[in-house]
DNA sequence: TATTGTTATACTCTATAACTATA
DNA sequence: TATAGTTATAGAGTATAACAATA
C-alpha cells in the first residue's frame, strides 16, 4: 500500500494558502534568485556580486558605506561581497586620503571585464526565467512590483 | 562637508539595477514577508506557523511527511515548526498505529481557535500590505506571479 | 562625540547528509 | 533495503550591537 504523499498538488502554494499572496510572492522569488544565482554560476559569481560590480562599474569608487545605501543594504553585508570580489582580484580598497577612515572600493581591470561578460547574461535571465511571460506581462510585474514597493520606500 | 550618502535614491532597488527584476522580487517579497509576520505577531506566531496550521486545519491529520510535501518545504523544515506549534499547545504528535514510523500531527482545539483568529488577519494582509494595488491589479499580480511560478511546479 | 569599517551574533528562509527506529 | 522522523550543518538572505580607528 502506497501512502499518499500530496505531492500531486502541482501548483507552487498550495491551493489551501491561495489567500497568502505573501506565499506565493516568497516561493517564486527564491526560485528566481537560484535560477539568477545559477546564470551567473559560470563567472564564478553571484547575483548579489553581479549588483556590486555594477554599481561600482556605473558610479565609480564609491566607500562602502555609499556602496551599501545605495544597493539597499546593511553596512554588514558589504563587507563580505567586497572581501570576495578583492579577494579574486575584481575590486580593490583604497584609503580616502581626504577621509582615513572610509575605504574607496573600485574596480580593477579584471573586473571591468567581468562585470561586461556578466552584464551579457542580464538579457539571459529576461529571456529563459521569466520564459512564461510576454514582454508585455513582464513590464506589467515590474510596474505591480514596483508600485507595492513604495510602501518600503526609504522617504528621506 | 557632508558626504553624498546615495540614500536619496528612493526607490526599493536602484536604478542602476533597473534590468535586474529578480532583485526587486526578492526585496518586495522580503519586505512582505515581514509585513506578514508583523500580522499574525499579536498571536505570537509568524506566517510559516499560519500555513501549517491552516493545512492541518483543512486536510486533518497529516504525517509530517504529507505536510512537507504539501507545503512544499523540506521535511526538516517542518520539524522545527510542528516542535514550536505543540510546545504551545496549537498542535500534537500522536503515532500512526498502521505505521509506528509515522507521526500523525493534528491541531489541538486550542490550535484551531487560534488558525480561526489568524484567518480573520489574512484580510488585513490585502487591505494593508498590499495597500498600493488596486483589487484588478492584485489579481494581476497574482495570476504573473502564477503563470512565472509553472517555470518550478512540480511536474509529477 | 560622531562616523567608517569590521566583527560577532542572530534570525529569517532554504536544503543535504547522517542517524534512529521501523517497515 | 527502504522509509519517517530527527539532528546537525550549511548556504542564501536579512539585520543589530559593539569595537577600533579616525574625524
Amino acid at each position: 500500500m502506497t501512502r499518499t504523499t500530496g505531492t500531486e498538488g502541482r501548483p507552487l502554494v498550495p491551493e489551501e494558502l491561495s489567500d497568502r499572496v505573501d506565499c506565493l510572492l516568497s516561493k517564486v522569488a527564491e526560485a528566481v534568485r537560484k535560477d539568477t544565482d545559477a546564470t551567473f554560476a559560470s563567472l564564478d559569481i553571484r547575483g548579489a556580486h553581479h549588483s556590486v560590480l555594477r554599481m561600482l562599474g556605473v558610479c565609480g569608487p564609491l566607500a562602502q558605506k555609499d556602496l551599501a545605501a545605495r544597493l539597499r543594504v546593511d553596512s554588514s553585508t558589504i563587507v563580505d561581497l567586497v572581501d570576495q570580489l578583492e579577494g579574486r582580484g575584481l575590486a580593490e580598497r583604497r584609503r580616502d586620503l581626504k577621509d582615513r577612515r572610509v575605504y574607496l572600493v573600485e574596480l580593477t581591470e579584471s573586473g571591468q571585464r567581468l562585470l561586461a561578460a556578466a552584464d551579457e547574461r542580464v538579457g539571459g535571465l529576461r529571456r529563459d526565467v521569466f520564459a512564461a511571460l510576454s514582454a508585455a506581462e513582464y513590464e506589467q510585474l515590474r510596474g505591480l512590483l514596483d508600485k507595492l514597493s513604495t510602501r518600503w520606500t526609504t522617504s528621506a
